[in-house]
DNA sequence: CCACGGGAGTTATACGTAACACGTGACGGC
DNA sequence: GCCGTCACGTGTTACGTATAACTCCCGTGG
């Protein structure tokens, strides 16, 4: 059964459901008690379910003459502190109905209420974050143009994917450490569920078994600075010998593990390398300064951007992978001799 | 003259013009060439700029059935790297006149091309930094509700306000460090023009001032690691005694000050006490951990959108200030006794 | 003198929704 | 027997814009 290519409408709902449009709106608007019976309520919201009715935000928007959205104007997106600033106000406006638009100042701007509920007011498409998983049946629940940024290989949704060449990056802090004479390492992975950070636990491991002699153990952290100072802290209390290597999924992993080195006295880097990956600031704020892989984060979302407008004009995106390269600091040397 | 309350249209502006609707629509779609003549063109632009018209973009949206603007999801706003993501989608998005929004995954979303052409399609209000000022007369244009986060006192473009007390949080820093026995201080402040940043500075001079045999020196860097180490160590190789206490407008800056102070062989907080402002993560990160004062941002978001609710609502907002705290860590402790 | 073309506009319409103002039976009370 | 009321809807309109189709007038070539 052939169906129109457009999004259907209410009008398309009322006559699947045998009513008329007046009916739908009030029904799909909560505003039916009292006027439409129970039984044809359900009618109508089966048949805006089957038929996948989402209400069009523009006409909405432009019937009710407001859009209970409102714009948050920030200096930047790059500090946590606005972040919270977002945060905080989009919880208030959830609570209130209200969507809020970030616009972080000179370079960039947000969404609303439900992700999609506002932001398809005025979507032709979307970019999104393998590492936001959780909402991408959301999304494929609109049928909207959709870009993955380091989604995983196969791509399981179908959709236009744009990748970071990690797998490049681990190998080239494998070979970093190898070459430095390092044998036993510690891999601090990132517990997310997100293939991007699979990749990584699997091209260290291969990369290294490799090598005769050498063995790596892993433990797992939450992304978040103390939890990787907790994990480190409980590896390096375990009996058996010492790792020379600490291979890090992340640089804010990196940093937590720092404190937890300092605290056992051990010294960067010769008592133990350390490596991250991300290259953030925050990478040569602490000290010694990281040896990290340095992704660009710029040239991803402007590949991701292409990505889309290529998908919109019905042209083949490109699937090339982004290069990323080591960037050797301080926390890195040759093991000490034992 | 008394004129609507409401936004002109382009019925408006036609009528102002003396032209027919459609005839305002060619002419600001610049589809005129060969339709219109220059002089009526010309004509309409002017009533166009006098009135303040500013086309509906849910009617646009609606008329055309796009939008040009994408969603761009991620799994949060506080990582630098997925700063760095929106900002390439963005300048990519712009050239070809497309707008961007963000969701930050479970907890928030973002905007477009102009910051307001595309946001004003769906915005009831909006809610700024006075960090971002160069966007404000921007947004005075349209008439839309605004909240100002962090101006200045007077009010100057006469929205409503919420601040932190910023001037306390400075008052207890002071305190601290006048206590511990501090007399010598340097005063790294943040170069923005920003009246946040000028409280601080002005806070910290008056306070010192009270205290006999106190000097205070002021030095500027912009807002970034790197300015704020080349200016510590500008300072720290200009002659004269040595400040005993380095007072820093931002965590951030406070970090980078940390880079220079280990360069010159001078150890926090036996050589010299360092002191922040924000609480950010970094503060934790480095080492010693920063005496710094936690400005609650999810707060100040939360008590921003409120304020906006309530504008809408046609209350009026509170006032009043919200509190801060000085959090004391290892990087503050008196100084050496001479 | 007429036909024709092009310049300079105007008129009319559609986009999809929300909501106001009606309509139509059926039933109950007096 | 008639009116009021209630349950259950439907018809219509307006929001502000972009654009296809139309009108009108003037100049010019044949």
């Amino acid at each position: 059964m052939a169906h129109s290519n457009t999004r259907p409408t209410s009008r398309d709902v009322a006559q699947a459901a045998g009513v008329s449009q007046a009916a739908v709106s009030l029904v799909l608007g909560d505003k039916w008690h009292g006027r439409v019976s129970a039984a044809t309520a359900q009618r109508v919201r089966d048949a805006a379910r089957d038929l996948g009715y989402r209400p069009n935000l523009a006409a909405r928007n432009l019937r009710l003459g407001h859009t209970r959205t409102v714009l948050l104007v920030v200096p930047a997106l790059t500090t946590e502190f606005f972040a919270g600033v977002y945060t905080g106000a989009a919880r208030i406006a959830a609570q209130h109905g209200f969507g809020v638009v970030l616009y972080p100042s000179p370079e960039g701007v947000g969404p609303a209420r439900d992700p999609f509920a506002s932001a398809q007011a005025a979507l032709d498409g979307v970019i999104a974050s393998s590492m936001a998983a959780d909402a991408l049946t959301t999304i494929r629940g609109d049928q909207l143009p959709l870009v993955m940024l380091d989604s995983d290989p196969q791509g399981s949704l179908g959709a236009a994917t744009v990748n970071l060449d990690i797998a490049d990056g681990v190998r080239q802090v494998t070979e970093h450490l190898l070459g430095l004479g390092h044998r036993r390492f510690l891999h601090l992975a990132a517990d997310v569920p997100s293939w991007t950070f699979e990749v990584r636990a699997h091209e260290l491991a291969t990369r290294v078994a490799t090598v005769p002699g050498t063995d790596v153990r892993t433990i797992r952290a939450p992304l978040t600075f103390e939890a990787a100072r907790a994990a480190t802290e409980a590896a390096l209390t375990t009996p058996g010998p010492h790792p020379t290597a600490l291979v890090c999924d992340d640089d804010k992993l990196a940093a937590g593990a720092y404190k937890a080195l300092r605290r056992h006295g051990l010294h960067v880097p010769s008592d133990i390398s350390v490596t991250g990956l991300d290259d953030l600031a925050l990478a040569t704020a602490i000290d010694p300064e990281l040896t990290t892989v340095r992704l660009d984060a710029e040239l991803f979302g402007e590949r991701g951007m292409q990505a889309l407008l290529a998908v919109l004009d019905g042209r083949e995106p490109d699937r090339s992978d982004i290069p990323v390269h080591l960037v050797v600091r301080g926390s890195t040397a040759p093991p000490r001799p034992h």
